[in-house]
RNA sequence: GGCGCGUUGGCGGAGAGGUUACGCAGGGCUCUGCAAAAGCCCGUAGACCGGUUCAAGUCCGGUACGCGCCUCCA
């Protein structure tokens, strides 16, 4: 398995740190609205990974934060529940958004049961955070301010680490734009907020440090990179060996991540593979909240697609580079997807097998293109390419040559890797089977007129045949 | 201003120094009682200008345009 690393900017082989044993934390939602099918795109992603990795012969722990707690949930919990407690509101409104985003996730065919997920506002969180910070501070990478606890980069630098180890930060790409927003007191322009104090109605949780001029009643509530170093900790241990997010994560949230992780250690690595997705654009432009500019799941169903046309229209590219979304091109990928579960279909379907072609095709051999692709930096447009390639159109006949039971085995073998959930096609009746060996009859008799009078009722249960030299082919119409 | 990425056929989107990506849409043919699907074939893609090479979408340099990050952000 190789996969692109942005600490390295290199295509690298995957070494797990533990044997047989990956690990690896993606970045999670921040629950205060729905996700957005950019957010949907990079767990996509990620499950994609974790589904490929376990299949390489893998176990794979698989850990996932919610942030829920930052600017965003908080004003959105006051608006919504203005007269509850700050922190009941807030963990209400959390609740509610995360209940939301597992549907959308089990929706476009993430398996979330896979996942391990941890809430920044967890006790067992906020208390790691709580340690980590008063570590920092005592081993002065962090020093207290007006309004919360600031990261020394300075102070991370000069214990001879890196920061800036997934890009290269120079004075001019940092400092000039930040000078003119900074608007907090900070020793320097690069330093951020591991805690910030809290604010009037603001939620807050208990937070004291102690140094020189004595102690500090700092309650408030956590910044929004130490959640990350922290549950990720927590539930993967340090180092681990793919950390992964969308692009816009590897500066500032992802080089914080690592400054924070590492200043006690003596190892700098914080994960060994970072991997980032990058963006859908809409129109050309990134989606985003704040630019308005943004589709959720919902508008994609309300107009007829399903979601996981939307994730066979992620996995048709790759996931480092950019995908203009567009309504085209979802119809496109919808399209695509009636094709495979047509083919899915067959099944349970009698077929012929092709004894040239079965020996070749098997999930075996789906595996060496299939797979071998996969295993390529997760190049999902060529795995699917190899699917059509290598098992739906090799010869005449529909099936491929396939038995029905390689089939199912293909079927089930894909899905395991790309989510798509073929197999959840189901089968016909006995009745409908009825009607079509009836059909057969009348065929063989040449009473087209009760063979097409068969044909209609099964069209009208959203049936629809094909006749093929071999014999004859149902599939279920949308 | 700094750093990085991209520019492929009607649309989306890959791999790749010499041979079909793939999908969707379109045209033709075959098959078929009809139908539909499928199969086969087709449309002479590779931003622009130079260079390297026997050979370049594919490597190198430059130009133009677009995008991302540098601020919350998947």
């Amino acid at each position: 398995m190789k996969l692109y690393n942005t600490r390295t900017r290199n295509i690298e082989q995957l070494r797990p740190l533990e044997d047989r044993h990956v690990r690896i934390y993606s970045c999670g939602p921040t629950v205060y609205d729905h996700a957005h099918i950019g957010n949907l795109s990079a767990y996509i992603f990620a499950d994609t990974l974790r589904r490929v990795v376990a299949q390489a012969g893998y176990t794979v722990t698989h850990a996932m934060n919610y942030t829920d707690v930052d600017d965003k949930t908080i004003r959105r919990s006051r608006e919504r529940y203005p007269d509850i407690e700050p922190r009941e509101a807030l963990h209400r409104l959390a609740d509610e958004y995360i209940t939301h985003f597992l549907e959308d996730m089990a929706a476009v065919g993430n398996d979330t049961s896979a996942l391990t997920f941890l809430r920044a506002t967890d006790p067992e969180v906020i208390k790691g955070m709580y340690e980590l910070i008063t570590q920092l501070h005592t081993k002065g990478f962090a020093y207290i301010a007006e309004d919360g606890v600031y990261f020394s980069i300075d102070a991370y630098r000069k214990s001879g680490k890196t920061y800036g180890q997934l890009l290269e930060l120079t004075l001019q790409n940092t400092s000039e734009a930040r000078i003119h927003n900074d608007e907090y007191d900070k020793e320097s322009v690069h330093d951020f907020a591991l805690w910030k104090k809290q604010k009037d109605g603001e939620p807050a949780w208990p937070f004291t440090l102690e140094d020189r001029d004595g102690r500090h009643d700092l309650s408030g509530r956590p910044g929004w990179h130490i959640e990350c170093s922290v549950m990720s900790r927590q539930a993967l241990g340090q180092p681990f060996d793919i950390h992964t997010g969308g692009v816009d994560l590897i500066f500032p949230h992802h080089e914080n991540e690592i400054a924070q992780s590492t200043a006690l250690e003596t190892n700098p690595v914080m994960a060994t593979i970072f991997a980032h997705n990058a963006h859908i654009l809409v129109d050309g432009k990134k989606m985003s909240k704040s630019a308005n500019n943004f589709y959720t799941l919902k508008d994609i169903t309300d107009k007829g697609y399903d979601p996981l046309a939307f994730r066979l229209l992620v996995l048709q590219s790759h996931y480092r580079s950019q995908t203009n979304f567009t309504w085209e091109s979802l119809e496109a990928a919808q399209n695509r997807l009636v094709k495979l579960r047509n083919w899915a279909a067959l099944m349970y379907q009698d077929s012929t097998p092709a004894p040239e072609h079965t020996s070749r095709i098997s999930r075996q051999t789906i595996g060496s293109a299939f797979r071998e692709a996969l295993e390529n930096d997760l190049d999902t447009p060529q795995a699917l390419a190899s699917i059509a390639d290598d098992v739906i159109s090799v010869t005449d006949d529909p099936t491929g040559g396939l038995t029905s039971q390689q089939i199912k085995d293909s079927v089930e073998f894909i899905d395991e890797v790309l989510g798509l959930r073929l197999s959840e096609v189901q089968d016909i009746t006995p009745e409908q089977k009825q009607l079509i060996a009836d059909r057969e009859a009348a065929r063989i008799a040449k009473d087209w007129q009760k063979a097409d009078e068969l044909r209609k009722r099964l069209e009208k249960q959203k049936i629809e045949l094909r006749d093929t030299p071999q014999h004859t082919i149902w599939y279920r119409t949308a």
